[in-house]
DNA sequence: CCTACCGATCGGTAGG
DNA sequence: CCTACCGATCGGTAGG
């Protein structure tokens, strides 16, 4: 209704009714790229056709075009943006101080709520990240490097502190620990049995005593996860 | 030479010149799967197309089906292949008698060792499992889960003696240490700094000393390498 | 957002 | 193993 009354129908558009497309145009970018995400995650990014995607809209194909260049533009804000929010995931988790271990033993578990959260985004992330051409690989493969130096830094500090045995190579544990939180997503299932915090609290705790010092494994007692780790601090 | 004398020239043969490929036939097939594996290694499943393979074998794309009725037979035997011998290595480790920590050491770091000589192959069966369709995943997924079994067993064996944490879950437990040593495939490079050996050292203690109990810290040294897992065991 | 369309390539077949 | 070919679908464009 107010449409009519804003302006008088032009017979040929310039451009395609700019001042409703600016607005809704934010919405339908985001409905558009959460269908993206559940679509690759389904079938995978080769597989899954831009047809997919605009059938689980209910729009024509030729419409995404409209929003976004390319498909791969398309995965490379999926993988950017999921990425980004982890950063900051992360960088919450240090805040709140603590020894090396007990913060080590944070990322861990808040890394994989994190992931159990917003899993289909992580996924797609985890899997799909060599996908990505060349260009656009670069500053998404340089937050996937900052990513995984907080782990390997605080590995660094425990060892510093004697708190970690000083035997293992810090980036070959930090390999190991993000390995095996990160293969999660490959069998967690949402409603499953499995509760991520349950699934947080063991893994944490199984690398944290893979890695701690005998000293460390006297004094060191594993923390809650309420404390700075908690999912209702990283809401959307 | 031989063929001459073997038999006449025929003008028009019923089928392909049978004796010839029934000897070459099995050679040539190995060939295939081998550079499909390399293919799908190097694109992925989905983003590799037969004529990838053809290109990199110097023959047609159509003459690929003289060998395979389809694509997908093509992924699901290389699947079915690292498979079960990645099974056959597990079963020699635990042939060797050892106590349940031993024997999960052995598992651990012979698993990456069989994952690094089989790179290609153990990377294409870990990030493609699940693109193979409903039917022929049956067996494939058994075979997976037989070769976690032999994980969960060991882990509950080493709870059942006292050597490992009771108030873990063991298959939690072996999802952990699988997805450490998994994980691999995402980041090892032949001929890189990180020898295979030392990462399978190197991860089996991590993972072994996360689960341990006090009282298994105390008793229980990690074997070497060579005993049981060294690579030349497992050789073709 | 739509209709209409395109060139390229896909897995696969026929027939030898 | 090859030539010749096919229907379907792909990502993407023109133009509104």
């Amino acid at each position: 209704m107010t449409k009519v009354l804003a302006r008088e129908p032009s017979r040929k558009l310039p451009e395609p009714a700019p001042v409703r497309h600016r607005l809704r145009g934010h919405e339908r970018r985001a409905e558009i790229l959460a269908a993206a995400t559940k679509v690759f995650h389904r079938k995978g990014y080769e597989a899954a056709s831009l047809q997919d995607i605009a059938d689980e809209l209910g729009i024509r194909k030729a419409s995404l075009f409209y929003y976004f260049p390319s498909k791969e533009e398309l995965l490379h804000e999926v993988l950017a943006s999921i990425i980004a929010r982890g950063i900051a995931n992360l960088r919450r988790i240090m805040e709140v101080p603590a020894d090396p271990l007990t913060v080590l033993w944070r990322l861990i578990a808040g890394h994989i709520l994190h992931l159990c959260e917003y899993l289909e985004e992580t996924a797609v992330f985890l899997h799909e990240r060599k996908s990505i051409p060349a260009e656009k690989r670069h500053t998404v493969l340089a937050d996937d490097h900052t990513y995984q130096n907080h782990f390997v830094e605080t590995i660094r500090e425990g060892q510093a502190a004697g708190l970690i045995r000083s035997d293992v190579d810090a980036k070959l544990a930090a390999l190991s620990v993000l390995g095996s939180a990160n293969w999660t997503y490959t069998w967690f299932r949402r409603g499953g049995s499995m509760k991520p915090e349950v699934i947080g609290e063991q893994f944490a705790t199984m690398s944290v005593n893979g890695l701690a010092s005998e000293k460390a494994l006297e004094i060191w007692r594993k923390p809650s996860l309420s404390e700075a780790v908690s999912p209702s601090t990283a809401r959307r």
